[in-house]
DNA sequence: AGACGAGGGAGTAATC
DNA sequence: AGATTACTCCCTCGTC
């Protein structure tokens, strides 16, 4: 793989077929998000509350269908945007189905690629009903610009596959900045590669049930600099590096190091939110005999206690995101909406 | 001895 | 403007 395939802000996009049409939110505290997945599009609509309701939608259009996996192709005019449907595209691939997860950058389109007339193709999506979602083919200069309160769901909305994406939202950390942006954290990020079959020669799973996972030594350092230019970093970014702001979360619990080389194990309840008990058994790879008999069980190794049927919520106390975890499995529960 | 991984102090940029 | 956060840089140390 190479370190620009890692790279994957905007583009294209591909999920299972069976994940659409699906409508998906992300309520948290300052945003709130709709994505409909549609025959032919992804309607992405934001809070006002974002300021952003005069460019807050992104337009995709199918662009492949093979098998039972379909590639969007994502159009939008705002970095910021980007952004946001960047994040949910992240949860939503982590979420709806891995093994479709497609992260080739060789579609990799900038804002600045795209051509003028594109631009501002639609403003908003009014959505209240089945029958208002655009179709194919839908004139979206024609759409009323709507104001967010109209895009409260109707609850009668209903949502054939939702089995197949279960609270997914709720692994997206609510952490923003000041202008509804979530920044993306290392952590995060790990987590995100951990999934991604394609990074499977730089980052692996030990364990994932324990949330314990490791660097491949030859690759180490194209992981960190995937992660460099994720960052949009200037300078390379160094698995040395990397693994220092690693370290660190050995303060704050997001991740510890185990007494083990090239090793470390994520907080159970930041796993629990990451939402690592989706992963399909399939992409988890089974840790080496070698590997299960050396790895940590050692008394004085340090790891979280109890991997696997730990207590998650006993963990490191309660974080500030918990109630936002919870009004958001809350919001779930009330939204089996079909689209 | 040298490579590699880890630990940590200090600096920095973005954000609050 | 100052505090905080989340790295980033760089040096040292331990192990193999």
């Amino acid at each position: 793989m190479s370190t620009e395939s890692c790279c994957h802000h905007h583009g294209n996009y591909s999920f299972p077929t069976h994940a659409v049409p699906s409508l998906f939110q992300f309520p948290d505290v300052d945003c709130s998000v709709w994505l409909l997945f549609h025959a032919r599009s992804i309607v992405w609509v934001s809070s006002p509350a974002l300021h952003v309701q005069d460019h807050s939608t992104i337009l995709t259009e199918i662009t492949s269908t093979e098998g039972n996996t379909q590639t969007y192709k994502m159009t939008s005019f705002d970095p910021e945007i980007n952004q946001h449907f960047q994040d949910a595209i992240d949860v939503i691939q982590q979420h709806s189905h891995n093994a479709y997860y497609d992260s080739d950058c060789k579609y990799y389109e900038t804002l600045g690629s795209q051509p003028s007339s594109l631009q501002f193709q639609m403003s908003c999506c009014f959505v209240t009903h089945q029958s208002d979602i655009p179709a194919a083919g839908y004139d979206w200069s024609e759409t009323t610009q709507q104001t967010w309160p109209q895009v409260i769901p109707d609850v009668s909305l209903s949502h054939s596959a939702q089995n197949d994406t279960p609270h997914f939202y709720s692994s997206l950390p609510p952490q923003r900045n000041n202008k509804g942006r979530k920044k993306l954290r290392l952590y995060e990020y790990l987590h995100e590669a951990l999934n991604d079959p394609s990074m499977g020669d730089s980052i692996q799973w030990t364990d994932s049930s324990s949330g314990t996972f490791h660097f491949i030594s030859k690759n180490k350092e194209k992981l960190a600099e995937c992660w460099g230019q994720r960052k949009g970093n200037r300078k390379t970014m160094t698995y040395q590096k990397m693994a220092r702001a690693l370290r660190n979360y050995s303060r704050t619990g997001e991740i510890v190091k185990v007494r083990r080389k090239l090793t470390y194990q994520f907080n159970p309840d930041i796993l629990h939110r990451l939402g690592s008990a989706q992963v399909p058994m399939h992409l988890q790879r089974q840790p080496a005999q070698d590997e299960v008999h050396s790895r940590q069980e050692s008394p004085s190794e340090q790891s979280y206690p109890g991997s696997g049927a730990m207590d998650w919520h006993g963990w490191y106390g309660h974080y500030q995101l918990q109630e936002d975890y919870d009004l958001a499995s809350s919001f779930t529960s009330h939204s089996s909406a079909k689209v």
